[in-house]
DNA sequence: CGCCAAACGGGACTCCTGTTCCATTAACGC
DNA sequence: GCGTTAATGGAACAGGAGTCCCGTTTGGCG
């Protein structure tokens, strides 16, 4: 998309480039696991791939280079799903599927990696939105069929309805840091699927409720005990 | 809990340590909403605090240090929350309280900063934990009291009720990197509310379904086949 | 087969992060 | 007040990440 990948800057992409490129994400993804994206060090990288460092700095500037240029790799691969012919069969296995990237060692560290890049890197956080993107909309063909089968409410948005089976187990993952297993993950398809039956995700914006509840202030706004009498001061626009 | 503060520690936690202890903290969150946790250098924090940069370094020791510290601190002021008497209402001003904390500037770049430390650093996870898991339970009560009313099922689990409601806004902000607004905090809300009434939080493990459909395999090869022999109760409704 | 430029590799150099040492300040107890 | 010493502050020091320079390799092409 953005980019073909690290290659495609390269005015001679033959077999030496090819070659290192590959070596160098390999060890990139060896170094992720045994250490981490903070302990990812180019100077390791350069020579656990047996190539010279220099040759990795010019290339992928830094860390967060590193994974950007993962996360391309492994969205061009990804692609699999299933499509059984019943939405709750199809949400699981995309549960399964999240929670098999997420728990495999390897992948695991590499999506922790990318999303810590992310949080500070335009470019991993690219290579991040268009790997889900592409893989939202893939499954997100199987909800459509679904909604078409009228097993789901018309109007519903499908690829929010993958987006929501995904978001529980990020959401433990990253912040809150549980574990996630088989049964989160199934509890997570499940209540994504409960969601859209209810018809919590047709397209039309819900009506507001009468006292939409301020949110908390921040800090620096001190404003304790926040009454919800409040009435819709917004958020922001 | 795990450190009541970093003041914990001190033998002599006085007027100016505590001072200093403020001074820093505030420099950090000046620092982190201006260059984010990739860009917070001990050096700068010190001289925007007006300390030592001995200081610094003996009592946060990194980055994550400084970051973890901040969590704890916000962790022990926050607490306000709503309890309107209506689920839906307590859970819009859920919603609008984890956006107000994500998108105001001061806040936002402080959690995405400790989150992206906690990818990476134990102290900062384990203060992050500490600020969900008091931020939940408060939260969850409002949920409680619905199941109390009879507005939601007997047995829901209202933690995850309430985790549900932000789980989708920190999917946007980490994963994939869409904008949060009042309209998904909104439609967040809903969801874990339809998902709520239909039974989908109720504590029992779901049942497994007949065919469960071969998940994607990730790319090491490893198979997920969600299998779910589980005990069962019926959950939708 | 041989040219040319693209890409790589090694080593020296710089700069910045983090540490150490010691003098100075100011809480806390009397 | 006054002493003790925890805690801070400054400056010199060390180590490592990232850059630069330039020579070497190698893929593309006639």
């Amino acid at each position: 998309m953005e980019q073909e990948s690290r290659l495609a800057g390269m005015q001679r992409p033959g077999g030496r480039t090819a070659r290192v490129r590959e070596a160098v994400l390999a060890a990139t993804q060896d170094e992720l696991v045994e250490r981490g994206f903070h302990g990812l060090a180019m100077d390791q990288v350069a020579a656990r791939a047996g190539v010279g460092k220099t040759t990795v700095y010019r290339r992928w500037g830094s860390p967060s280079g590193l994974v950007a240029d993962l996360m391309t790799e492994l969205a061009e691969q990804s692609s699999p799903h299933a499509d059984t012919g019943s939405v709750e069969a199809d949400l699981r296995a995309n549960a399964a599927s999240v929670l098999g990237a997420v728990t495999d060692r390897r992948l695991g560290a590499t999506f922790q990696a990318v999303i810590a890049a992310a949080t500070c890197d335009e470019e991993a956080a690219a290579a991040l939105r268009a790997f889900y993107g592409r893989r939202v909309a893939e499954w997100a063909r199987a909800v459509e069929r679904a909604v078409e089968r009228g097993e789901l409410p018309e109007g519903t948005d499908a690829a929010e309805v993958v987006r929501a089976v995904s978001a529980p187990l990020y959401y433990r993952l990253l912040v809150t840091k549980e574990p996630v297993d088989e049964n989160v993950a199934v509890r997570s398809a499940l209540q994504a699927l409960a969601a859209a039956r209810a018809g919590a995700f047709v397209r039309a914006v819900p009506p507001p409720v009468a006292p939409s509840g301020e949110g908390e202030r921040s800090r620096s706004g001190r404003a304790q005990n926040v009454t919800t009498a409040d009435q819709g001061s917004e958020m922001r626009g």
